[in-house]
DNA sequence: CGTTTGACTACGC
DNA sequence: CGCGTAGCCAAAC
């Protein structure tokens, strides 16, 4: 189920680029960067929520190492970390040196930590959609009680 | 060459 | 809430 994408150089340069621009202590995942990207002639909707991300993931794995694209802040739906092994041991420490916590199970609350995405203008600029939310816009991080 | 195995996710039990 | 599955490709063994 790898398929790539028609164009993966394209479809790579996409991801990296929406990558870079997630603020440190912020995630986001493999669905909403996919989101963001115009899905290819012939791919239906539904296909690509899960191709589209499988891509996602692909594209991270092929990252330059010296292009500062800060890979470690694309995680899974669930809000844990994909990147198997030692990898994955790092990418959680990164993301923990820049402040964001993970449950017990090893899950990253996306309500608190997740991206809204790029704004609207960087987006246009970029030929690219508006994001999926990860987050209920409504929500407030944690708990705040209101008196 | 035939097999295996995915940096995913929505959905149905 | 946890687990299995589809997807029907493609690169690494």
């Amino acid at each position: 189920m790898m398929r790539r994408p028609p164009d993966p150089e394209t479809f790579n340069l996409a991801v990296w680029t929406i990558t870079k621009q997630i603020p440190p202590g912020c995630v986001s995942t493999y669905g909403q960067i996919a989101s963001m990207i115009p899905p290819p002639p012939g791919i239906e909707a539904d296909d690509y929520k899960r191709l589209g991300a499988i891509w996602v993931g692909q594209s991270l794995n092929e990252t330059p190492d010296d292009q500062g694209i800060t890979w470690q802040r694309v995680i899974n739906s669930k809000g844990g970390i994909s990147v198997p092994g030692a990898a994955g041991l790092r990418q959680r420490s990164l993301l923990e040196d820049e402040g964001v916590s993970f449950d017990t199970k090893g899950n990253v609350d996306l309500q608190q930590y997740g991206w809204d995405g790029p704004n609207a203008d960087w987006l246009t600029q970029h030929n690219l959609h508006p994001p999926i939310a990860i987050r209920r816009p409504g929500d407030r991080p944690q708990q705040l009680s209101l008196f």
